[in-house]
DNA sequence: CGCCAAGTTCACGTTTTGATAACCCAACAT
DNA sequence: ATGTTGGGTTATCAAAACGTGAACTTGGCG
């Protein structure tokens, strides 16, 4: 497996050497920037794994580069984590809104920081079921961010449909009743029309193509890679 | 099959109820603890197929638990999976590095927790066919896909002929009267006509070859490796 | 208010399944 | 040899199950 690559965003030159030191070491791959604005251009070109973005940096900060990195398809699977100084209260907040997936607090001790960050990465490969292969064909879902990769393209879908799709995606080959779908789907309480399911199946069909979806007749659909 | 057990440990009794609410509604057998030490007795003694163990807990916490759990040699089978808040410090997110095998954040949606449990327990067991032998020329019944391997290739049966199939391919060997398989096959309360079940047999052995199924006149049908 | 997307339902078309009738064969007892 | 029993084979048909386009409902939004 090739190197992860992290990108560190940060204005003080300090710390920028400090954390890079210690992700290196530990086998990373690491290119820096000294402000949000660079960091996101340098992010779009290299699409990094994950990037370490400080809250507070001059030119743009980090909430409104996290904004901006959400923004951007191709950056869908990165991880992003912010860093802020502790009292920052509500910093937190404001960076889980614009879309990181973690946020630590300076100053971090390199055991913890690196300890984090190998569980963020994990939690990237393990958060997307994938239909077929990663390699570029295929089809990716990612329950978490509510997004579907078509070969690379991103495809987003209405709840239902998408609701539907993780769910048969989720075991590729395995057979899905209706009773089930309708339980998970749906829900145990309400109450649809036969031909529910079925219009839902077709749409995914349109969207994604027919192949995805196999019809088992008399027991239900399965999703195949 | 008999019903999976979930082992659900958490401080707060409200989280305790939605989540047990939850899983039993889909059919799991749910046991409870309120802290990491009596989770920890409690797995010990019920070896159940998945622990869902929240990381925030007096007594003993999550992480201390799943070390625990993990040094067990009867827990060896076991899933665990972390539960923790979103913005928790965890700092100990290290709960990967004591053997959580998927970590999952709260506050948890219902349909999201079932899917990742599903997903989780499926990877625990390996699958089990019925029917022939590893060997390459064997044929191998696989319900949850629907689907017949036969020496390598797969096979979609009609839903008839695959319960049929599973039926007789159940027991090796075994010889099933017609009464048996009506009732099973078709239900104690459908009547069908003398020459249905020889159709079905007729088709499955076209499809899959003469050798699979020898009759006994006057008896039924039985299934041979 | 009108528009749009999501979700659902309806009516009808199409395909797949399953059941049966009608006939065939093989074994065996008389 | 003949009739009887138990099953095998095939073609055919009806119904189940699914697919589909269009219409209808609902809630958000400019």
């Amino acid at each position: 497996m090739r190197k992860q690559l992290i990108l560190l965003v940060d204005d003080e030159p300090d710390i920028l050497d400090f954390i890079e030191y210690n992700l290196v070491k530990e086998g990373y791959d690491v290119r820096t920037a000294e402000n949000g604005k660079d960091g996101v251009s340098l992010a779009k070109t290299l699409t990094p794994d994950l990037i370490l973005l400080d809250m507070m940096m001059p030119v743009m900060d980090g909430v409104e580069a996290c904004t901006e990195i959400r923004n951007t398809a191709s950056l869908d699977r990165t991880i992003v984590a912010m860093l802020t100084a502790r009292g920052e209260d509500y910093s937190q907040i404001a960076g889980f809104d614009a879309g990181a997936d973690d946020y630590i607090l300076k100053p971090v001790k390199p055991r913890v920081l690196i300890s984090r960050i190998q569980a963020l990465l994990r939690r990237k490969k393990s958060a997307s079921y994938v239909g077929g292969d990663y390699d570029g064909t295929g089809l990716m879902i990612d329950p978490e961010r509510y997004v579907v990769l078509l070969e690379g393209k991103e495809l987003s879908l209405p709840k239902k449909e998408f609701e539907l799709l993780s769910l048969l995606a989720s075991q590729p080959g395995r057979v899905f009743g209706r009773e089930k779908i309708l339980a998970t789907v749906w829900g145990t309480d309400v109450v649809v029309g036969d031909r529910t399911i079925d219009v839902h199946i077709r749409k995914l069909r349109e969207k994604l193509g027919e192949h995805f979806f196999k019809t088992v007749k008399g027991v239900g659909y399965k999703f195949v890679g």
